[in-house]
DNA sequence: CTGTTAGCGCATTCAC
DNA sequence: GTGAATGCGCTAACAG
């Protein structure tokens, strides 16, 4: 069981090489008989050889320069849990060189997004980190970095046509579905379910919420509930408008059991009800946003479900860090994270970033 | 925003002192003059210096050698996870040198635990990370551990009057005071809730279950339920006994609404319930056990509560290496793990061991 | 195409 | 108590 730490010149030896040409071969650098590769390549199917990151970056003496454009981050939103995974990880990381910078755009405004996009292959990055909103903008900054030998990963969504070295996303879909389970076992009788949809001037990225709500409703059909599904929306701009509408909805449909708001402005809808002192309808949203958390703690929020975005923030960073170090081409990776539950009883052990 | 790295040399020039001096300040290893001491210790509030354990460890040339001490662990179930946690990481810091060694023991057999421990400090490990069950057994370990001057961190529970370097634990009590929330929950009307306990020979470590009822009881109490309890207690190594007491409580009890199984032994209760035909009870048990998730799949266990064993296993390692590497007193900090809350819907995505 | 060698950056350690 | 020398595992550069 003491299976010995295997070093490259250790690999040269038995392969009959040097650990130079070793090297070649781990990172694909070309120059190498079929004869060498070959003798190594069998080596390394016998030996388990793990490559050693920090020392690897130690020796190639690089800096990188990693970009990272999101939508900007409110703090205590769910943005700003990605930036700080972000940071977390280079924490984690600081023995290697690696610089973020951020380009920042305004998720309701392509424009922002066309300029913040427009300037990152100019500004050289090593890599790149993408947290995208607008389909053709992200495919065109995509298709410059191809062309420039960029690599880049997606975080928190994924646009198709493109070639990410990996993607960390969260199946909307199965949340939605989640949704319409915790709902539906949390209401007993013959209520109804609402959907409060937030309305949002712009372009606002739904595809999120649109496969929630997929979701959602798919899982409300095979209940056989359909038909004890409400819908209405809301406006996240205008506070007052906008409490007359929910107020309005509540009151035309008295037997709503429980609401599903299918992005994280949950607390707006939990607020306007314990103003109203409406105690009896459930509430469940998504992201341990600093508000939301205060409404659960009121208890005005039943449940929120959670993608874990520190984590997310934390990977895309270590991978591609990786994939700098290694710098060898590999299959893209699409790890899917997970759904958390958030409940009033379960929330204080979610507030520490999750280690690692 | 800039913040250089701040290296060794940087405060040694900074406080007039040698790199040699502010190694052994950092490290506590005496021989220094006060006069360096507070130069150095003042330069040391001044700036933010991170030491970089990767350097640290390819400079200092030790090999650790740690033994992990917990129960057997079967595959599949709970002490297995704990285990992958402490592979992956090994592997994540394979670049520093540090290999664990096993000592299990049988945690129903108080004889094993006696013999598992007592060989531990002849073994000369560097540290011990421990998966405590018996109290008194492992005291004794801890004073000799103590004795020796050989670090020590605790997993899964904490036993009192020894000195840990750190611990890692759930809070029993308030996963089961949210095992009580959420049965409620999602049971309507006015059916009573049973606590199955099982039962097994020899000494337990009942203290975990005993918190998670307690726990149970408290939010029962708090939400007036108290008189719709129900407990009754099955045999885990006779099944045959065992399902004709779960089926004979049932059906002597036909309103009941939840089960509550305090361990990760809810799959013995789901099977029955299967196998009979009931199928309006809900259960909801504890851990993320091949059994447990077998049932979930099939709809017969609603609920599991989860308390990231892997992570558990990862971070001790990973704690117990930069501790040993640091080699400095620091005082311990005891971690809570997060409860997370795993029905079918999200459990695909809770397989692969959480990163980092 | 391959072997050799000189660092990389840093913490440690050993002669003074 | 100091400062210079050492070396970790790997890569890059170069001479063959």
């Amino acid at each position: 069981m003491t299976r010995q730490k295997i070093k490259i010149k250790d690999i040269a030896k038995m392969a009959g090489v040097s650990a130079g040409t070793v090297d070649r071969i781990l990172h694909n650098r070309g120059n190498v008989s079929p004869a060498s590769r070959e003798a190594v390549e069998r080596v390394l199917t016998e030996v388990n050889y793990r490559y050693n990151l920090h020392t690897s970056a130690l020796a190639c003496r690089k800096r990188f320069k990693i970009i990272v454009s999101t939508p900007v981050a409110s703090p205590g939103e769910y943005w700003s849990s990605i930036h700080s995974g972000i940071e977390h990880a280079l924490e984690e990381y600081s023995d290697i060189s690696v610089a973020c910078e951020y380009a920042y755009y305004n998720q309701y405004d392509i424009y922002s997004c066309q300029s913040a996009f427009a300037s990152i292959p100019d500004r050289h990055p090593d890599a790149v980190i993408i947290g995208p909103t607008f389909t053709r903008e992200t495919r065109e900054l995509c298709d410059r970095l191809d062309a420039a030998g960029i690599p880049y990963l997606f975080i928190d969504a994924v646009i198709g046509d493109t070639h990410p070295i990996a993607t960390f996303t969260t199946d909307h879909y199965a949340a939605g579905f989640l949704l319409g389970r915790l709902l539906h076992a949390m209401s007993a009788g013959d209520g109804t379910f609402a959907i409060l949809r937030a309305r949002r001037t712009g372009n606002e990225n739904a595809s999120t919420s649109l496969e929630r709500n997929r979701g959602f409703k798919d899982y409300m059909a095979q209940a056989g509930l359909t038909h004890r599904i409400r819908e209405a929306s809301f406006s996240v701009l205008n506070p007052e408008e906008n409490e007359k509408q929910v107020v309005e909805f509540i009151e035309s449909h008295p037997d709503t059991h429980g609401i599903a708001v299918m992005n994280s402005r949950g607390y707006i809808i939990a607020d306007i009800l314990r103003n109203r002192g409406v105690r009896d309808i459930r509430v469940i949203s998504f992201d341990l946003t600093t508000n939301n958390i205060r409404c659960m703690k009121e208890g005005s929020i039943t449940a929120l479900l959670c993608q874990r975005p520190e984590l997310q923030g934390f990977n895309a960073v270590k991978t591609m860090i990786q994939h700098l170090i290694y710098n060898r081409q590999e299959p893209a990776i699409h790890h899917t994270m997970p759904i958390d539950i958030v409940m009033k009883e379960n929330l204080p052990y979610y507030k520490e970033v999750a280690a690692l």
